[in-house]
DNA sequence: ACCAAGTTTA
């Protein structure tokens, strides 16, 4: 930092042209350009004239411009305390924690505000011992130290040390009983908190908003809407933040009467522009499934602040529109405001849910150019994202690139192997994790078994049960005993598999009697086959994939009269198979293929598989170059398509399977047309990149995916 | 002027 020579901080703007010749005694260019920045700084000084230079000034910290700052500062004859303080605070905020302690201690005179704001600003920047220390050695301690005190401590999660302080502080004023509060909810001590909002004597505002806050933050959802209640029943009028903490826990709990109620008194209040209040009315509104109102919140201004847009994209993704979510991210870039790592985290959701590699991989080069290629959060979605595009040796790439991974970077990895049927490699990796010792959790769990289901693996499986029954700190659930059902099932220990169900300690849901039911359809066993049915249509008669699944093991038995049967009561009943969807981006591997090796051998193939491709999307009134949901498409042509020879059929499979089990079906047919079985590993190979198959939920992926193919080769 | 509450995240 370069400071103006003393001789020339009196300068002033009189004096103007000498500031030049002072610039052009320095040699080096930087230099000139620095001294230049300096000379505008003494301009504006000047020029605005006495107070003046403090707004310039505070300008410059509120822009985070702290060098800037620095520079106006530095052009101020004998700054006073004040503007001290100001830098000190200026430096802290933009963590630059050795600048601030610097200027500290070039300070000719320091009063208790400067020991407080430097204390706050080690605090800020994390340094805790730093703090304390300044703590003991200020010379004279206002209620405001000891505050500032208290709640750095209990964000360091020293709890009793902040209660000890707080007993022996002289004096306790409102604020600081409200820090102890919110230091108490913020370490998850709810019982503390409210014990000592009861017992406070005097509440503003703010003590109510952080008991609020605390409670929702603290899954207490439903107790924070009855204080707000409760708050604005004893006259309290709320600020934006109450608004914001209250609409917040309306979102969590779904209450849309009530978060309706909020928004209205947001407009009678006229917090109509509060960005703050913009993104939790957009979290809320898309919450309860109204995602227009989220968007007509959003367009009621220009915005600029990234949370407000990230709602935006998180809203239009959850609600099942990617492709908008995706164009709302695109904007937002366009205007320059600068995602960050949750705008990443909920792009790259969307294009899961996409499946659309494409759009994947250029958030992934966005978030790269801003430096957030390894950051945590964005490597987890980059993880899922490449293995639910189908390209898990990318995933697993971005795995190992990650940043301090934590426990979902291991999941998301163990997970995407196990769905993509590399049982070795989901072993190889959870005792890595192990080995680092990395608390496995439930997740671990569910993908260690859908991979033993994937491959096969039932030693392991029952392995792996065991060893997750028996641990202490672990709750085995049903979505465990599904997926343990299935590894049984799979390798055909139906009876075991139904033991299991059977003595679960827990009534088992219809999710653990589908894996039941689907085993059964793999094993031609009809009684079991049956009884599980049974017990599904008495827990969720309407159960479609039960019934598709049911009428499967009939129509392989032969049993045709029950096949027809269970039509009708479909029909009967008005129950709908979900269709199974895939979508098929025809620009995308014909790029690849473009822009790939061309002398390779199976360019040609793959061209005049595209060819015929392109022509058959054609006659089903699809434009090429486009993206295709083929769900849609009738089913006639889907069995045209399938009467086509092998190679064609297994493409056919890729274009018209559906997740609810078909696929299992559709590869015997493939194994009775013949060569098949090497066609489809061929096309899988090169085409599995681009073609992704859908799957209704996260459960039923590693059930009856795409995975599933895998087990084959 | 220094202390206390809030939005988006796998």
């Amino acid at each position: 930092m370069m400071r103006i020579p003393a001789n020339f901080r009196y300068l002033g703007i009189s004096l103007g042209p000498c500031l030049f010749s002072f610039a052009s005694n320095y040699d080096s260019s930087k230099a000139f350009v620095k001294s230049l920045g300096c000379f505008l700084g003494l301009m504006n000084y000047a020029q605005l004239s006495g107070p003046n230079h403090k707004l310039l000034f505070s300008d410059h910290l509120r822009n985070r411009s702290v060098d800037e700052a620095r520079e106006v500062f530095d052009c101020i004859p004998n700054p006073n305390v004040y503007l001290y303080s100001m830098m000190i605070s200026g430096y802290a905020r933009n963590r630059r924690l050795d600048d601030a302690l610097k200027l500290f201690d070039e300070m000719p005179v320091r009063d208790t505000v400067s020991w407080n704001s430097m204390m706050k600003g080690c605090l800020e920047c994390g340094d805790l011992s730093k703090a304390k220390e300044i703590f003991d050695e200020m010379p004279r301690r206002n209620i405001v130290s000891w505050t500032t005190m208290v709640h750095g401590l209990m964000l360091s999660g020293e709890v009793e040390m902040a209660e000890l302080l707080f007993r022996e502080m002289p004096t306790r004023d409102v604020a600081a009983w409200n820090s102890m509060i919110h230091g108490y909810f913020s370490n998850g001590r709810v019982e503390d908190a409210i014990n000592l909002f009861e017992v406070m004597p005097c509440r503003n505002v703010i003590s109510w908003t952080s008991v609020i806050g605390g409670l929702d933050q603290n899954g207490k959802s439903d107790e924070a809407l009855f204080l707000f209640q409760k708050m604005i029943g004893s006259g309290f009028k709320p600020t934006s933040t109450t608004l914001v903490c209250a609409l917040t826990a309306s979102a969590n709990l779904l209450a849309l009467n009530l978060g309706v109620k909020i928004h209205g008194q947001i407009v009678k209040l006229g917090f109509c522009f509060d960005e703050f209040l913009s993104a939790s009315l957009i979290t809320f509104y898309a919450n309860c499934k109204q995602v227009e109102n989220s968007c007509k919140v959003f367009k009621e201004k220009l915005h600029k602040n990234v949370a407000v847009w990230t709602a935006l994209v998180t809203g239009f993704s959850l609600n099942g529109k990617p492709e908008n979510a995706l164009e709302v991210f695109r904007d937002m870039m366009k205007l320059g405001v600068l995602p960050n790592q949750s705008s990443f985290t909920s792009a790259l959701n969307a294009s899961c849910g996409l499946e659309a590699l494409d759009r994947g991989k250029e958030i992934h080069s966005a978030a790269i150019k801003l430096g957030l290629g390894t950051d945590v959060f964005v490597g987890n979605s980059l993880v899922v994202m490449y293995s639910k595009c189908g390209n898990i040796s990318d995933g697993i790439a971005m795995f190992m690139r990650t940043d301090q991974k934590n426990i979902v970077s291991w999941n998301s990895a163990i997970m995407g192997c196990a769905q993509h049927g590399f049982g070795m490699s989901t072993l190889t990796l959870f005792s890595q994790m192990m080995r680092r010792g990395i608390e496995p959790d439930e997740i671990t769990f569910t993908g260690l078994l859908s991979a033993c289901s994937h491959s096969g693996m039932l030693q392991k499986g029952r392995g792996f049960f065991k060893f997750f029954s028996e641990a202490e700190s672990f709750e085995v659930k049903r979505e465990h005993y599904a997926c343990m059902v299935d590894v049984l099932g799979r390798c055909g220990r139906l009876e075991e598999a139904e033991d299991l169900v059977r003595n679960m300690p827990f009534e088992a849901n219809s999710m653990v009697w589908l894996a039941l039911l689907g085993a059964c359809r793999n094993h031609c066993n009809l009684d079991a086959a049956e009884r599980a049915a049974k017990k599904i249509f008495d827990l969720e008669p309407n159960c479609s994939a039960a019934y598709v699944l049911l009428s499967n093991i009939y129509a392989s038995a032969n049993r045709w009269s029950d096949v027809s049967r269970i039509r009708m009561t479909m029909k009967h009943n008005s129950i709908v198979k979900q269709p199974g969807s895939s979508w098929v981006t025809l620009k995308g591997f014909r790029h690849e293929f473009l822009s790939g090796d061309r002398s390779h051998p199976l360019s040609g193939k793959i061209y005049q598989k595209l060819d015929w491709l392109g022509v058959k999307l054609k006659e089903f009134g699809y434009v090429p170059d486009q993206k295709f949901a083929l769900h849609d498409v009738e089913a006639e042509q889907k069995e045209e398509m399938l009467s086509y020879h092998s190679e064609r059929l297994a493409i056919a499979f890729f274009l018209v399977s559906t997740p609810e089990g078909s696929i299992i079906r559709v590869m015997k047919n493939l194994r009775v047309c013949g060569d098949c079985h090497c066609a489809i590993k061929l096309i899988a190979k090169i085409v599995g990149r681009e073609i992704i198959l859908r799957d209704s939920s996260r459960f039923h992926h590693f059930r009856n995916g795409i995975c599933s193919c895998w087990d084959y080769w």
